[in-house]
DNA sequence: TATAAAAAATACTAGTTAGTATGTTTTTGG
DNA sequence: CCAAAAACATACTAACTAGTATTTTTTATA
């Protein structure tokens, strides 16, 4: 049983650091060559595990990435109390909470879904996933924020959940270009304007 | 003054070629060779031009990407009439006229951005002053909007500027994971509402 | 403890990359 | 029409790329 544990432990390691590699770098210029070289490890360890980087890239997405988003943006949504709220602290401190890496790097999930999605069905079929679950608990959020009275009851909630989702993703590729946070703040304010809106 | 109009031309051959590329396939997996082989020329006629691939991207992204935004993005909101219809249409419009191809592949600038921004200082600059004018004719466009009394002058420009970019860039990235509108169906759905309630 | 299988290392291939060095052709201005 | 410069072509380099073939080392099990 101890070879099975040893077999994970390296996968895991080739995920940790190509993740981060990935987020630094750029999936199509992180080759693997550099990836074994964090690891400390070497090419034939590498694909003695996966069969090629695109399939690294595959489980990459629907472990670490999905896991990421899980953590930061979609299981807040599902705690109880009042919609609004829980809406403003999950878009807006969740930002506020970001180191200087991750707001230089913007969003791993948007920086792949911008640089890869359009060339496979494969990697757009992952990703989508993701977006369709994220964007299912703000749906479920907002419909129960709807029974509550707290959310207005004439808003389509799916174009809300898409709209949000939206400008997050957006504001952390666009943070890209700034060394300050100006633009982060303004979009806190947009987002709570946005936010009060759908108030009933 | 034959000669300078051949170069002129060369270049922006090379300018043509190399965005079609970047934006299908990337920037940094789009090789010199592969832009060269499309405009028919060698590669000894890219480095006469220009001195390095990094060159041409800056001075891409200074023509040919920021052109695409003042046309799309940034003159209509210097006409005249109702501000709020103004902002309607740009942003609604100019998606739903979009050709498949570019549905698929997304906002040539947010590719960019998404891909190269964190990378130099030199290509988040020059991405930054396209946003900013982006930006600044936003809030002029609100402001006049706002002496007209259509829009709401308790709101903050800045933000609603920011606010409503994110969303834009950040929707054209995740149609890229989809086959169809339906998504775009929500984010227009969700800016109509959005744009609602900036007005006064 | 022998043996088979899993894990990892080594050494390689064939193709691609940005950039250079050095040519040849075309154009221009005197 | 001739020299010089601009425009472009050819041939190269050295580094990097994904992936393969083969061997060595480690681990499990009978």
């Amino acid at each position: 049983m101890e070879q099975k544990q040893k077999s994970e432990l390296t996968k895991q390691l080739i995920l940790d650091e190509s993740f981060k590699l990935f987020y630094k770098n750029g999936f199509k210029t992180t080759s693997v060559d550099k990836i074994m070289n964090a690891t400390q490890l070497t090419k034939g360890a590498f694909y003695h595990h996966y069969k090629s980087k695109r399939e690294l890239g595959l489980e990459l997405i629907s472990s670490k990435l999905q896991q990421r988003v899980y953590d930061g943006m979609i299981t807040p949504l599902y705690e109880e109390g009042n919609a609004l709220e829980i809406l403003e602290n999950t878009f807006s401190s969740r930002l506020k909470s970001f180191s200087v890496f991750d707001k230089r790097h913007g969003c791993p999930m948007n920086n792949l879904i911008n640089e890869i999605a359009d060339e496979e069905e494969a990697y757009q079929f992952a990703l989508k996933r993701i977006i369709e679950e994220w964007k299912a608990a703000l749906i479920h959020l907002l419909e129960r924020g709807k029974k509550d009275k707290d959310i207005n009851h004439t808003i389509s909630s799916s174009a809300a959940a898409v709209y949000l989702i939206s400008a997050f993703e957006g504001v952390r590729g666009l943070r890209k270009l700034y060394n300050d946070d100006q633009i982060l703040d303004d979009y806190i304010e947009g987002l709570s304007q946005y936010i009060k809106q759908l108030a009933a």
